[in-house]
RNA sequence: GCGGGUGUAGCUCAAUGGUAGAGCAGAAGCCUUCCAAGCUUACGACGUGGGUUCGAUUCCCAUCACCCGCUCCA
C-alpha cells in the first residue's frame, strides 16, 4: 500500500533519519537533500542491487566509474550546450513560461499577450572554474549525466576488455541539473544520482534489443518492491523524444504526486558514439551529427564478419537513484490497523533494500544476563558481514518492534530467560506478520543469511 | 524565474501585539517475562534579516525553504 501523501513519507524520513533538508541549519538549498544514517544505507543498497543485476549477474556489462567534472567539448558534440541552454520568457498576463525561440512574433503562444519579460538564458549545466584563477578563461561542467563519459571511454573499455557486440558499460553517479523547478522532495533535485547502462549494439539489431531491454528493467523494479501494477509503460511520441533519440520508453511509477518517469529507456542511435568520433566521413553514421573536428579516437568496433568498422547503435536504460529510493519507500510503506484501535506503520521492504539487517532486543534491558548475551549474539551477527545490525534496548520490547517495523528492519531476535536459562534458543520476529519462531542461537547465523538473501 | 499558499520543539499541532503550551519521539532513572503500559527527572521551538511600535512569534517589507500551477524530466 502506497503512501497516502508525499507529507507523511517526508515526516518519517526526517523522522527516522533517512532524508533531510540540505545545507538546512542555513535555510537549505533549494532542491538538495542529504541522506541520513538509514538513508544511505536504503540508497547504497538499492545502487548495490543495479550493480549485481547489471554488472555482476551478466556476462556483457563492464563497469565505469568517470570525473564528474567534464570538457565543455564533451558536452559541445553531445548537443547539451546547444540545448540545455534555453532563454525563457514568462507571460505576465497568463503567468506561462515559454521557450524565447517558441514565441509567435513577440507573442506568448498561450495567451497572445504581449506582456512578456525579457528573455533569461538558462542553463541547466553547472558551470565550475578549473585551475587556480577564476577569470573564466578555463572551465568544466558538472556533467548533466553520467551518459556522455561511457561513450568518450568507449574505446578505452573496448581496447581493456577485447568486447564484441553486443556489450554494455554500466555506470552509476553524480549529475547535476540546474532544473528551473526542483520539487516533490527527491523527485526533481539539482544534484542526483543515476544508474545508466549504455548497451552497444549492432545497428538493425536495436529494436529488438530495446525491447529486451524495457522488460528487463520491469522485472528489476519488480525485484525491488515496485509492484507491476504501480508502473506503466510510456511510449514517448516523436514530437517530444530527446535529440538524441530514435525512440523512448518511460518507465512511469505512481509516485505520491502522480504519475512520473521513474527510468527511461531509450534507443539513442548511432548519435553518441557517432558525434564523438573522429573520421566520421569513414563510417556510414545514420544519425546526424555534428561535424567533428576535436575528436581523437575512433569510436566504432569490426565487425568480425564483414571487416567492416561500424558505429554501434546504443540502447540506453536511465534510472534516477533518489526516484528509485522514493517509489521504494513509497511502495513499502503502509499502516495497519490494529485490533485495539492502534496503527503499525511499517515499511515493509525487500530484505536486501532495508537498512537495518536485523536488530537484537533484550526482552528486560536491566538484567544483565540478558543484556550481555544479547550484545554477544548482534556481535556474532554483524560479524556476518550481511548489513547493518543493531543492539536495540530503547523503552519495552514492544516499542522496540514498533520502531523497527516503521524503519523496516526484517527481523527482531528477541533474548529471554529461556535463552540463557534453559535452551539457549531466542524468538525471532517476523516484520510483515509479526509472527514468532523460537530459533537456536548456534542457528542464527545460518538462519539470517538465508533469511536476508 | 512568474502567480498562489505555507513556515511555532525531532514529528504532528495549539495559543498570543506584553518573548509560548500539548501529544508523540529522543535522553537519564525506576518498573516491566514479547507487541508503542505506568511513574520520575532533565532537555527542547516562534526559518532569517530589516521596519512599524513603549514592546512583534503575532502587523508590514525583503530574503530563504517547502507545497500547488506554468516549465522540466533521471
Amino acid at each position: 500500500m502506497p503512501a497516502k501523501s508525499m507529507e507523511e513519507l517526508v515526516s518519517l524520513c526526517k523522522r527516522r533519519g533517512f532524508i533531510f533538508q540540505s545545507s538546512d541549519i542555513y535555510g537549505g538549498l533549494q532542491g538538495l537533500y542529504d541522506y541520513g544514517p538509514l538513508g544511505v544505507e536504503l540508497k547504497n543498497n538499492l545502487k548495490a542491487a543495479w550493480w549485481r543485476a547489471m554488472v555482476y549477474e551478466r556476462d556483457d556489462v563492464e563497469g565505469l566509474d568517470a570525473a564528474i567534472l567534464t570538457n565543455p567539448l564533451t558536452l559541445r558534440y553531445s548537443g547539451h550546450e546547444e540545448t540545455f541552454t534555453d532563454p525563457l520568457v514568462d507571460c505576465r498576463n497568463c503567468k506561462t513560461r515559454h521557450r524565447a525561440d517558441h514565441l509567435e512574433g513577440g507573442t506568448c503562444p498561450a495567451c497572445g499577450s504581449s506582456d512578456l519579460t525579457d528573455p533569461r538564458p538558462f542553463n541547466l549545466m553547472f558551470k565550475t572554474s578549473v585551475g587556480p584563477v577564476d577569470d573564466g578563461s578555463s572551465f568544466a561542467y558538472l556533467r548533466p549525466e553520467t551518459a556522455q563519459a561511457i561513450f568518450t571511454n568507449f574505446k578505452h573499455v573496448l581496447d581493456s576488455t577485447s568486447r564484441r557486440l553486443p556489450f554494455g558499460i554500466a555506470q552509476m553517479g553524480k549529475a547535476f541539473r540546474n532544473e528551473i523547478t526542483p520539487r516533490n522532495f527527491i523527485f526533481r533535485v539539482r544534484e542526483f544520482e543515476q544508474m545508466e547502462l549504455e548497451f552497444f549494439v549492432k545497428p538493425g539489431t536495436d529494436e529488438e534489443w530495446h525491447h529486451k531491454w524495457v522488460e528487463e528493467r520491469l522485472d528489476w523494479w519488480a525485484a525491488q518492491g515496485v509492484e507491476p501494477n504501480s508502473l506503466q509503460l510510456y511510449h514517448v511520441p516523436a514530437d517530444e523524444l530527446a535529440h538524441y533519440s530514435k525512440a523512448t520508453v518511460d518507465v512511469m511509477y505512481r509516485f505520491p504526486h502522480g504519475l512520473e518517469e521513474l527510468e527511461g529507456i531509450a534507443n539513442r542511435t548511432d548519435f553518441d558514439l557517432g558525434s564523438h568520433t573522429k573520421a566520421q566521413g569513414d563510417f556510414d553514421i545514420q544519425a546526424r551529427v555534428p561535424r567533428n573536428r576535436d575528436s581523437n579516437a575512433k569510436l566504432a568496433i569490426q565487425d568480425l564478419e564483414t571487416n567492416k568498422w561500424v558505429v554501434p547503435y546504443v540502447i540506453e536504460p536511465s534510472a534516477g537513484v533518489e526516484r528509485g529510493v522514493l517509489a521504494v519507500l513509497n511502495e513499502a510503506y503502509r499502516v495497519e490497523e490494529l485490533d485495539d484501535g492502534k496503527t503499525r506503520t511499517v515499511l515493509g521492504f525487500k530484505p536486501h533494500l532495508a537498512p537495518i539487517k536485523a536488530a537484537v532486543l533484550p526482552l528486560k534491558r536491566n538484567h544483565e544476563g540478558i543484556v550481555t548475551k544479547a550484545k554477544a549474539i548482534k556481535q556474532q551477527l554483524q560479524a556476518l558481514g550481511l548489513g547493518r545490525m543493531l543492539y536495540e534496548d530503547t523503552g519495552n520490547i514492544g516499542k522496540g518492534y514498533r520502531r523497527h517495523d516503521e524503519v523496516g528492519t526484517p527481523i527482531c531476535i528477541t533474548v529471554d530467560f529461556q535463552t540463557i536459562e534453559e535452551d539457549d534458543t531466542v524468538t525471532v520476529r517476523d516484520r510483515d506478520t509479526m509472527e514468532q519462531q523460537r530459533i537456536a542461537v548456534a542457528e542464527l547465523p545460518a538462519y539470517v543469511t538465508d533469511y536476508l538473501r
